[in-house]
DNA sequence: CAGCTATTGATGACATGTCAACAAACAGAC
DNA sequence: GTCTGTTTGTTGACATGTCATCAATAGCTG
């Protein structure tokens, strides 16, 4: 279930906008950093994902045009990531489509009550998995 | 919370048994079929996977022992995947050890009342999913 | 049987993710 | 200041997944 509506989601988000899931997630993350750039030591921590994943990624999306590394204020290793003009574009148009998507999929197929077993069991889980592994 | 469990589901599996999440599905349906050998064709349909990536993988799985190719009966262009001795042993001490795994990070977490829930909610989304996509 | 179309796997190009090793810059102890 | 260990991001090798394309075979229709 879990993965045929993911592989849906993503489906629809790369049919209607030309966008990654990747690239998306970070496209949400940057849009709603303050002064939409952030650093990506905290761009990573924000994804869970490996800094080299997150180095990787941004390479890919430079080249594509929708960011741009801009020096960092007060650390000359980092560097923050901004939004294009292109960029802003892209996030603005898929947020609400995606939203949209989901509400369609997800929300709108449940009863307020599941949903609420639903948050209820992420939380369960969420707690359980974390006092197993606090490194992660 | 969903990734969250799935990666560490992934990483005990190949912790305790050097196995990888798709080695280890593909061995459950083999163990699984009659004969312990499946046709490629119905391997990539039980797993929903593409022809392509199946393939692949199965290389790779020859390559390390686990399984081989052997002639099919009725069709020469296709071939049944049969499970070595390694491969089976490999499938025999992963598969208890990955049903505790889950029993212990999911069901044990989670009451009797939230997994009728999920349950519901699993078959809600897919049903209304396949509604959507016929193809798939 | 001959000819056409569908099915089945394989393959190579490419996109993406992980891992280990690395260099540069920071930060604290001395 | 200098040493030392840490943080940050990059890089290259590799594993894996997708896509388009291909060859071989099946199977149907005349």
């Amino acid at each position: 279930m879990r993965s045929a509506l993911l592989a849906h989601l993503a489906r629809e988000l790369a049919e209607s906008c030309n966008l990654t899931q990747a690239e998306f997630e970070i496209l949400v993350v940057v849009s709603e950093a303050p002064g939409r750039r952030i650093r990506s030591r905290d761009l990573s921590a924000a994804l869970h994902w490996e800094r080299s994943r997150l180095s990787h990624q941004i390479s890919r999306m430079e080249a594509r045009g929708a960011i741009t590394r801009a020096a960092c204020d007060n650390d000359a290793r980092g560097f923050d990531v901004v939004l294009t003009p292109a960029g802003l574009r892209a996030i603005q148009t898929a947020a609400p489509l995606n939203l949209e998507a989901v509400r369609h999929c997800f929300i709108d197929v449940l009863t307020d009550e599941q949903l609420d077993t639903l948050g209820d069991i992420a939380e369960a889980i969420t707690t359980h998995l974390e006092s197993e592994h606090p490194c992660s």
